[in-house]
DNA sequence: CTCCAAATAATAATCGATTATTTTGTGATC
DNA sequence: GATCACAAAATAATCGATTATTATTTGGAG
């Protein structure tokens, strides 16, 4: 249930917490291959790390969809398919949708000042780089930014479910849309749903925000159907 | 993410399976009271295991809501406060109501059978019974008739979510409501859901779904800031 | 050849012991 | 008395080995 955090106070790292996050960007990035089994006794010793923490950190991913974990039969990648993707698509427009509209009742001047922010880092780095520090650079910006967006909603458990759902599009975009020209302006639409959602144009905000997602999704789609 | 599921082919429950449900149930019962500290080895004595399966049991009921984590300083039951409600109520309220429309849209008649059914379950047990077996019973049913509303929405990652959601307002009912007369007569209400629902009466089902829940939510709301 | 059953191998789950970290307690210093 | 440093105790995290379960292979029987 935790927002990917740091710690408050400045506690170490569990090996646990340090594996999860190593395992969730291999799957993310397509390395750990959607339906593949997980063999336990594999991962334990390319990790170079024991059962328990590694059990841990699957359990984790599991519930946040990126792995299925079965009694006695044992952990695969989570696959992917079209309705899930479709779900995904549709509950990250209703709840991203409903997260935008509260962020803009309540928040205030400092998070108007982190979304121009957040915006500016992510204008900084260019999408579809050649090296995979840059592509993930931009990765963790973007994700940073659409967080930032609903930052100031006070829902923390709404605010878990829509990272949980960005995080399961952004690896089906990933892996489907590995090296694929956006066919549309993505820097213009996030400038553009920021600017409405500083100025507060609630319906303009949540309208762009879903075009945004929807477009992204119907792209995948295709690619979805198409090879596979 | 699993739908707290009987896996599809009979493969043994896993310990830690078996030892989540427990601390489940143990934590919504109230008897694991809000915000006090899991202490592993005091647990692991008192239910006879070993840590491997208790930490995995406890990461899952950390994903539920249930249980606190932090790295290097253990687990701790999840606190309760008003805040955390009204979000849980609010999301209730949202996410059920998209889901009982989206079951309304694509049910068919087994799906009016099983509603019908649980709904006939759940009215044979009566709610506030003396024994604890019964009023678990009744709990049970009650969880059962809920989830059979959006059985058909053919969307499984919403149903998680709701399911989640829905244990966590059963937590404070159960916590705050303990031996609470209801001022309404709830077999009512959920005999009008069900009608609304095969009715295939959308907007009526969603009105009174809001109402049932958030009705329940200003109930403990008020034992909530009452005692505590 | 196909089907079943037992044997074997592969894998998952659990345990008990060890190590690392945090928390608590104690005493010294100001 | 408050604050810090250090030691001791409590607790969390990890490991390596063991046990239980599932998957695969093998060898008949029909």
């Amino acid at each position: 249930m935790s927002l990917r955090e740091t710690p408050a106070s400045p506690s170490a790292a569990t090996l646990s917490t340090t594996l999860a996050e190593r395992l969730r960007s291999a799957i993310m990035r397509g390395e750990l291959v959607p339906g593949s089994k997980l063999v336990l006794d594999r991962i334990r010793a390319s990790y170079g790390v024991s059962l328990s923490p590694l059990r841990e950190a699957l359990w984790r991913l599991e519930s946040e969809g990126l792995v299925q974990a079965e009694d006695q039969r044992g952990y695969r990648v989570a696959p992917v398919s079209a309705d899930n993707l479709a779900e995904v698509i549709r509950l990250r427009v209703e709840l991203e949708g409903m997260a935008a509209r509260e962020a803009i009742l309540h928040g205030d001047a400092a998070w108007e000042g982190r979304i121009l922010s957040s915006l500016h880092q992510l204008n900084r780095s260019r999408r579809g780089q050649r090296s995979p520090e840059e592509q993930e650079e931009w990765e963790q910006r973007h994700r940073a930014f659409h967080a930032e967006l609903i930052s100031a909603c006070r829902m923390p458990l709404l605010q878990q479910f829509c990272e949980t759902l960005h995080d399961q599009s952004d690896r089906y975009r990933r892996i489907f849309l590995k090296d694929h020209e956006p066919d549309r302006d993505v820097p213009a639409e996030h400038a553009a749903i920021a600017d409405a959602m500083i100025g507060r144009r609630a319906d303009d905000a949540a309208r762009m925000l879903r075009d945004h997602i929807e477009r992204t999704g119907r792209n995948i789609q295709a690619a979805l159907r198409g090879p596979g």
